[in-house]
DNA sequence: CTCTGTGCAAACACTTTGCAGCTAA
DNA sequence: TTAGCTGCAAAGTGTTTGCACAGAG
């Protein structure tokens, strides 16, 4: 649905990208360059080991170590970011009652609360075309009280 | 959709789950029923290892292993369900705009859409006391055309 | 020239699978 | 009794870490 227009817009946003990097004093690789652009070009919330694959048909010798690390780097830097949730270990839930998700991203607790507008969330039309929706969620991440204050990393 | 009103009703849930064994014709083994409990009694949205944790207070012999097998059991048989997205390997995303994402339960594709209503959820205000939103999002999960034909589970 | 970033390999953490003995029905 | 479970161990997958060398600034 949303679109990056054309070849020029990717360019300047991996100019701004390098910009970024200087900003906060990261070196600009080709290697980080080219992840990040793998990155933009894929229109499929790439996992890693995918962003790998792109990036070795242009540059063979990279290690999918450094893609890992690379991308969590994009996240800190705030060009991408991860998916809400993925990457955590699974986890269970028996409470079927309507109520929704906050996800702590330093202590990864999940915090239940409920709010009755966000209980039934309609599906749009046009998704109802292309799959069938088992469940919607309302879904927030961020900062517990607990880990707010604490600087440790 | 099963519903089940009230709060401190556990023996009752778990006397429901018993009848939902016998009906889908799954053993009502002792490792289930006490792994049933811990999970209903847990107010955290345990993993797996947490859940074992508290089992074994009460049924040391219990296994691990045990513990996950039975974990996806229970979300089979719709009386618990995994916290949405986790489990997943981590995926990432370069599209910093406001858009939703609907995840095929399936193949784990991710695909994108936009709907203007769910731009600017609010985070309620008893929320903010507890923490700091940093981000919210709206997200869909079931199947995909693609998956949603295929029988092959 | 210096110090960060990279590639490699080993270590981890979580999950899944195969199998033999056990047990609910 | 017997099909379905469980426990154990091993294998699989994805992620992280430690280290020496390479290359961006």
């Amino acid at each position: 649905m949303v679109q990056i227009t054309g070849g020029s817009k990717a360019d300047e946003m991996i100019e701004q990208f390098r910009l970024r990097c200087k900003e906060v004093g990261l070196k600009v690789t080709p290697q980080r360059v080219a992840i990040y652009k793998a990155l933009l070009e894929s229109r499929e919330h790439p996992s890693a080991e995918s962003v790998y694959r792109t990036v070795s048909n242009v540059m063979p010798s990279v290690s999918l170590d450094t893609v890992n690390r690379t991308l969590l780097t994009l996240a800190e830097l705030g060009v991408a970011f991860v998916v809400e949730g993925t990457g955590d270990v699974r986890r269970y839930d028996a409470i079927l009652e309507d109520h929704q998700h906050f996800r702590c991203i330093k202590c990864k607790r999940i915090l239940d609360f409920h709010c009755d507008e966000f209980d039934n969330i309609e599906t749009p039309e046009f998704l109802k075309d292309k799959c069938t929706v088992l469940r919607s969620s309302v879904y927030f991440e961020g900062l517990c009280n607990d880990c707010q204050g604490k600087e440790s990393k």
